[in-house]
DNA sequence: ACACTTATTTAGAATCATTATAAACTACAT
DNA sequence: ATGTAGTTTATAATGATTCTAAATAAGTGT
């Protein structure tokens, strides 16, 4: 299925810059962390035109909307997104300052046995910082 | 024992502006999550002197890596720091943008199957994000 | 193809949390 | 009391993110 129609069933109208955007974020089979900024470098290298700042921003978070990335929980300068959107977890490599994916077999399953009145778990994430 | 001692034994002259910090953050019984903005605002009320953000910056730093406060991992525009610096786990309230403590008995243990070389697992932080 | 409406992009300005600076001050050992 | 190393402070600087409002492009109906 072509990105453009993808955009469409989702109400995004297909640009040139979403379309671009969504050559350098899923044509891959592997899923990879990004900050705007790196996403903006990418953007940069591997295409000829380039694409403004306030419209990564812009995208990213309307991906980010419809379910297409994930922000990644952890205390940093810049916001950290995952093209993986499946529930996992992550290590984080203090020294480095570094993600690494844990799947989600290498975290036994997490059961939650508290509960709060009128609201429902969306998602639970792990951090394991790592240290030397 | 007293602040000052304790400041001492780590290392940190007890000075003023640190002892009217450790008077807020830990002369009570309940453990808390804050920004040092809440933390400038709880200043401002509880004490006559006051202490520039500056100071507040450079303090909670200096407690964090003595240990004494934790920050949480979590995506917002402020820093959030917890008095309880022991092994626990957050849900966060989506739309009320609130933290609220998950004693670790409310989550199972959890087992890193995991192993990266040369590191060595320095905290497992569990963040349940809950939505209406 | 054309006109029209609405969404999108954009450069640049504005915001705001945080960090850096460097001068004044203070704790503490001698 | 003096010296020095550690702290505090006001203020400036930084830098990621958001806002703004004008220009552009996409979709729709004719």
């Amino acid at each position: 299925m072509k990105y453009s129609e993808k955009l469409r069933n989702s109400g995004l109208r297909p640009t040139r810059q979403r379309l671009q955007i969504c050559e350098v974020l899923f044509n891959t089979n592997k899923t990879f962390h990004f900050t705007i900024n790196d996403l903006s470098e990418k953007i940069k290298n591997q295409t000829s035109k380039k694409i403004s700042l306030a419209t990564l921003y812009n995208t990213v978070h309307a991906f980010e909307k419809k379910g297409y990335l994930k922000q990644i929980p952890i205390n940093s300068s810049q916001t950290y997104f995952d093209t993986n959107v499946t529930d996992h977890h992550h290590f984080y490599d203090l020294k480095e300052e570094k993600l690494i994916d844990l799947k989600n077999s290498d975290v036994g399953p997490i059961n939650i046995h508290k509960k709060i009145n009128g609201k429902k778990i969306k998602s639970v994430e792990v951090l394991v910082k790592l240290e030397d």
